[in-house]
DNA sequence: GAGCTGACATGTT
DNA sequence: CAACATGCCAGCT
């Protein structure tokens, strides 16, 4: 483990965004705002956004991520589809 | 090294 | 009530 991940930026923000996402249970949805704040900063969702955009990884439901005003919001692979699944899990 | 971009939020007009 | 403008953070060019 004295290795650093010189190739994956996974900053200290970055990382935790990832853990609180992935750890948002099935059916459940939590916003930009909140994930920003469990991750340290109640002002960063906009980087928050961002993280979740460059991260292509499927083990991270980014779908679950919704916006502060109840829509849906964007994905990667279509805000349509973010709708399917978020549909799809239970979340109406 | 500096500047621009963006999957947002809040406030004001 | 709705639309416009500004602010903020981290990542990418």
């Amino acid at each position: 483990m004295g290795n650093i991940d010189r190739h994956s930026k996974t900053t200290n923000f970055s990382q935790k965004v990832m853990a609180i996402v992935t750890r948002i249970p099935e059916g459940q949805i939590m916003t930009y705002k909140q994930v920003a704040i469990l991750a340290g900063s109640h002002k960063a969702y906009r980087a928050v956004g961002n993280i979740l955009k460059k991260n292509y990884d499927r083990k991270i439901p980014c779908h679950r991520v919704v916006r502060s005003d109840g829509n849906i919001g964007q994905y990667n692979r279509g805000a349509i589809k973010k709708k399917e699944l978020l549909k799809s899990e239970g979340y109406l």
